[in-house]
DNA sequence: TGAATAAAAGAGAAAAAACTCTTTTATTAA
DNA sequence: TTAATAAAAGAGTTTTTTCTCTTTTATTCA
């Protein structure tokens, strides 16, 4: 569904906002613990979605990522989209370039209901929205 | 979503099903022309199909690949789970290999019906039902 | 029976994705 | 103003996926 990288993109962020929510920020070491994921691998994802205004760093002692009121309001779609480009929210399901409704693959129309859900679902979650969840650990962002 | 392989896995076999539906069968050139893919790429998808008896083959001339009336009327799940795995209809969105109801990942619950219905879709939808479809070309296999 | 045909099998090469390690740059605070 | 800290950047390696080429085996039919 997703790639690595967008999986892991989805669970840090999630992660910084549920500390940013405290006013914490955190290195990239925690983060790679708290949601169980190679260190460095996700310090590159993390750089990218950092250019693009997507998460907040900051270097230096104290420094470490942390998310602004605007990005803890992002949708997971912007993550998403960023890391994966849109190919899930409007690609072809077998691949074709062409595939739409005046020439459609064998599972277009039934297909599109469930992108279209997957788009909603993506779009209408934010970020931030986990942190009493995670709190309560009534949700989880590793093993 | 689908791996490249699967998704020539699927196109091939829904190729070949409509040409068995006329009782004809199908050479490996033919079908990669006939939904725009590599040759030997597919060759080794469907041998491996073949092998597990969700389509159908013959060595030597007038040979090819062919459905019986079994695999026309087997869902596409069945090449989805032969080629992927089923990774798609059980895995983690995040990558969490223990999420589950108990210990959910933060979109496991809206996920859960985005996945179900894929799987419906796939488990509802046979290998043999489009060949009308494409005879009047309101479907397409490639481009 | 033997030449032609077509899938099966073997053995890769190329490209992409996942992951690692090292060096550099910015920032803080003592 | 310097030592420590932490992200950014650069430069890889490893693994997986995608794709290719060659040889072998089975089958047909002339």
């Amino acid at each position: 569904m997703f790639s690595k990288a967008c999986e892991y993109a989805i669970r840090s962020v999630i992660y910084v906002a549920q500390k940013s929510r405290d006013g914490v920020k955190v290195g990239i070491r925690e983060i790679a613990k708290g949601i169980d994921s190679p260190e460095h691998f996700i310090a590159k994802i993390l750089q990218d979605l950092s250019r693009k205004g997507l998460i907040q760093s900051q270097k230096g002692p104290s420094g470490g990522f942390f998310l602004d009121e605007r990005s803890l309001k992002a949708p997971l779609a912007d993550i998403v989209r960023t890391v994966d480009g849109d190919e899930i929210f409007t690609g072809c399901a077998l691949g074709l370039r062409q595939c739409s409704e005046a020439k459609p693959c064998p599972l277009h129309h039934e297909f599109k209901k469930i992108r279209d859900d997957l788009s909603h679902l993506l779009q209408n979650t934010t970020v931030g929205e986990f942190s009493t969840q995670l709190d309560k650990n009534r949700l989880f962002l590793k093993r």
